[in-house]
This record gives structure tokens, sequence and C-alpha cells, in this order.
DNA sequence: GTAACGTACAACCACATGGTTGTAGGACGG
DNA sequence: CCGTCCTACAACCATGTGGTTGTACGTTAC
């Protein structure tokens, strides 16, 4: 198919963990930073419970990794993860220069107007 | 013409709008070639109203947009949207390269002595 | 040991999502 | 005109999602 490298499901789970603004933030701190999870919840206004999830959900689409550390859960990004959806979407930027290509093409034999 | 800063919101319906297989293929048809939404319905084991929700959830995130053309409505990918998306993507790998960086930068900070 | 902390997980709720079918209306061909 | 095609949209249903609270358990501190 045109986006072969991951499966279907890898790259559901990726652009869905991205698609809410809670998780990019956990994503752009933990990648400058580490936090345990107790130390993310205090960064926002839910509860402890609801960032767990959210963690849960960019940790299945390997956004970022969790390590045990005492009684503590270090969390740290995984660029790899999100080099994986940019790559993603130069593919379909690609498909479409293929396509604009072609069509500069066909203008350039015919050499033909159309509006 | 650099694309501003989008919105949260406007960043969840692009990532959400790609969180779909069905949806991510479609957008992959129609940077390739025009389709009517019909056209696109063929293609897929749905109903045609499944079909035009999802054209409808990517109109909304500006990954396709539609133009009336006599009873046809023709569904074209709009590849800004796509590259407004990894363009986001970017903005997290630089993110993380500057933590990298000063990572080093401590490190060599350390090694002065050895030199 | 006991208390507090950090985490995991289940149960629950409100709401959104992805699918269905059905209805209605504009555009085209006879 | 009428019938067909393409589309839009509403109603409905099952399931998933994002949030909550409560409970349980290992770890750290006192």
């Amino acid at each position: 198919m045109v986006v072969g490298r991951a499966s279907e499901d890898e790259v559901d789970r990726l652009f869905h963990a991205l698609a809410d603004a809670t998780r990019r933030d956990i994503v752009a701190r933990v990648l400058v930073a580490e936090y345990s999870v107790s130390g993310l919840a205090e960064q926002y206004d839910m509860s402890f419970a609801a960032v767990q999830k959210h963690v849960a959900v960019l940790e299945r689409a390997s956004l970022v990794s969790k390590e045990k550390r005492g009684r503590e859960q270090i969390v740290r990004g995984q660029v790899d993860g999100v080099q994986r959806a940019r790559r993603l979407l130069d593919d379909y930027e690609r498909i479409w220069r293929q396509r604009v290509d072609q069509i500069a093409d066909i203008l350039a034999e015919d050499a033909e107007d159309e509006d």
C-alpha cells in the first residue's frame, strides 16, 4: 500500500495519541526532561488517574517509555516515535509531488492551458 | 508563505483525522487523483454515508477540499494540511535535539579538563 | 511497624465516534 | 414531465474515549 512501514494499527495509535492537546504537551515535556507520572499529574488540572491514562496511550503509541525507579515510574520521550509519524507524512507529500510532477510533464508535453 | 501556528483544536482535528486507516487511504487517493464522494465510496466496504462522514472529517482538518461539479462533489487532497502536520512533528524533534545538545554541552564542559 | 507516597486498575459516567438506514432535494438524461 | 444519480442530513445504535472516584499494593520515610 501507499504507506508500508508500520502496521495500520500502529499508525492509528500514533496519530490518535497525538490528537490530544494534553498528550502532546506531555510528549513535549518528557522530551525535554524526565518526569514521574505524579510529577506530570501535578502539571495538569485533572486527576492522577487521567494523566496515567494519557501516559498509557502515549506508551502504546511508542511516543514515551516508562521505567521504574524506586516507587516512581519515570516517563521519557521516545523521539523515534515522533520521527516515525513524521516519516509517514513525508510519504504523503512524496505521493503528492509525484502527481504534481506527472501533471507538470503532461502540461509540458501538451502545452495546454486549463482553468 | 508560512502557515501560522495552529490552534490546539486545529491540531486535534488534524491528527484525529489521520488516526483512521480509511481516512488515510482517502487522503492518499485524492492526492493522486480527483474522486467524487460516490467514487470514493465505491472503493470501500462501507456505506456511502460512512465515507461521506470520513470526507467531512478530513475536510474539517483541511486535509482535503470539496468542489461542486454538476451533481457531483469532487474531493481533492490538500497537501498543505499534510505539511502542517509534518511541521508540527518537526517541532517536537527540534525540542528533543535542543535537549540533546544541552546534554552534550554539559558533557563537553565536564570533559574540558581532558582537552 | 505505621504512615504517607506513587502507582495500577477497576467501575462508572457523559459524551464522541464510526457505523447503519432512511428521507429529502438538486442535477442530469429520457 | 419522470426517473435516476449524487449528495446531504437526521436518527439511531454500539462502542470507545476522557474524565471521575475508589480500592489495592509496593516503596519510602519516620
